[in-house]
RNA sequence: AAGGCAGGUUGUCCUGUCGCUUUCCGCGCAAGCGGAAGGAGGAAAGUCCGGGCAACGCAGAGCAGCAUACUUCCUAACGGGAAGCCGGUUUGCCGCAAGGCAGGCCGCGAGACAGUGCCACAGAAAACAACCGCCGAUGUGCCGUUCGCGGUGCAGGCAAGGGUGAAAACGUGAGGUAAGAGCUCACGACUGCUGCAGGUGACUGCCGCAGGGGGUAAACCUUAUGCGUUGAAAGGCCAAAUAUACCGGGGCUUGAGGGCGGCUCGCCCGAUCCCGGAGGGUAGGCCGUUAGAGCUGUUGCGCAAGUAACAGUCCAGACAAAUGACAGGAGUCCCGGUUUUCCGGGAAACAGAACCCGGCUUACAGACCUGCCUUUUCU
RNA sequence: GGCCCCGUAGUUCAAUGGAUAGAACGGAAGUUUCCUAAACUUUAAAUAUAGGUUCGAUUCCUAUCGGGGCUA
């Protein structure tokens, strides 16, 4: 399906400073693109850690108002935005320096995620068929707005590139692993 | 008819496919799926003002500071708006002229007899004026004398003319005089006061009296009025997570520090405390948060801004942040061919909600309406 | 979202409301040299924009534009 709900969006603080903090980049005009390959056993520790201590809560006070202002409440879970559902979360960045009015940037996301959205179930079956999970973000390095054609074919540019990358990567992880 | 200026209204529409998001209903352990209904603006912008709302303790006083400034009204309030008054400027008319009247446009438009400061250059002088100049009637020296006086100088008088400047002490005309001057008169402009008349008022008109040494308060200032500070990252609730490790300084009723924030006084709290360094943890969720000084219409009142009554109506609610993409068609405008139709190509602005309202300011393609001005044609 | 500050030559800074806006570095032209460097001479170049107050604004006031900073 040709979907781009939230659960396939990056919307929480801490992946993205995870992704930005220890991602790998590459350019591929006009975006700069930063991936970090990540499985789900290194994701649990990063939101709790693993001598916390789990408040269990006082059974009087449940109720379903209770239950509905705090989800996660009692046990410990990751917030749906940062549960992989799907197995990339995207975010689109555009710079305010290159474009200083706020419809010129809401434009190029806009395009962005549409290009992004018609073009991604090719990289998902990629990533399905290895078993990783990736974190994703296009930065706007661009000085003008293309048309939407265009932002298309450099998205699928940009999205072989990134396939050939993680491929590339892997190969050479398990080498070294030998 | 064309062009310009000012003000106001509007600011593309329809269909299909794929998608985002909110609410409701149904299914599902959950992820999610299906259906229905909604989903950017006149400026959402700048953050220039005013409010609502919230916290700061449950009394307060003074100073400082800030803002505003003709009048009346509108308003929840305003530095906003409406109507007027006054002033400036421009066009036209009247007048010999000074000036007056009418229309348009503009105005942060209290006070310069409370005080202080400043006014470069030029000019004699920029605030108790005299360089050139005019006079020398009056007093006096000298010379001449026909003994009437004349000439010249001084004491002195004057502020008309020249010149400087942005600005030099009412304007025009006449009288007057030694020369002159509101010194006097006529007309005109201005300031203050008394009275009468009109107006809610700013103010205006008339009569009378008095007056004739600037400007600047968007310089300090004075007067009057108003203002507590902070700002949804306010604030409340729930959950999660920890470390008062350690180092330095101050203080414990003889009081550190804090509480309404620039200062002072007063009042209150106050010891497992306060400040600095270094370090550790969390940064999910719900409420606030979209029914409001709301919007639309009719009628009444008011010159108007507005307001009252009645009727109808619910109109985004995201949260590292949704409202999009493509295709086709219709209408508008422009260009080319054709010039009735029609064919091909292109254009469609400024711009994106972030707690919510009322204004202001700024940006804006095109279309429509109203008023004024200019040009051309016709009657 | 909220708050604050600043705009002067190409760059870094000056300038009580007062004449033609000043200095350093840099640029250009010239002298010198076989050529360059250095030195010397000359020269161009600016008050963010638009209104207003004033006789007169870089300076004072208002609006706009641009840049920077602070705020969990």
């Amino acid at each position: 399906m040709q979907t781009f709900r939230k659960s396939e969006r990056l919307c929480t603080f801490r992946l993205k400073e995870l992704l930005f903090s220890q991602g790998q980049g590459f350019f591929s005009y006009p975006f700069r693109v930063v991936y970090y390959l990540i499985n789900e056993d290194n994701l649990e520790p990063l939101f709790f850690k693993d001598d916390s201590v789990v408040y269990e809560g006082n059974p009087d006070q449940q109720s379903d108002l209770l239950a509905h202002q705090n989800p996660s409440w009692p046990h410990r879970r990751l917030p749906p935005t940062a549960s992989f559902y799907q197995p990339v979360k995207m975010m689109v960045s555009v710079p305010r320096r290159n474009f200083k009015k706020a419809t010129d940037r809401n434009r190029i996301k806009r395009l962005v995620k549409e290009s992004y959205r018609k073009n991604k179930s090719d990289f998902y079956t990629f990533l399905k068929s290895r078993d990783l999970r990736c974190l994703l973000a296009f930065v706007y390095t661009g000085r003008e707005i293309l048309p939407y054609s265009e932002t298309e074919n450099k998205i699928k540019l940009t999205l072989q590139k990134l396939r050939d990358e993680i491929a590339a990567r892997q190969h050479t992880g398990i080498k070294a692993g030998e």
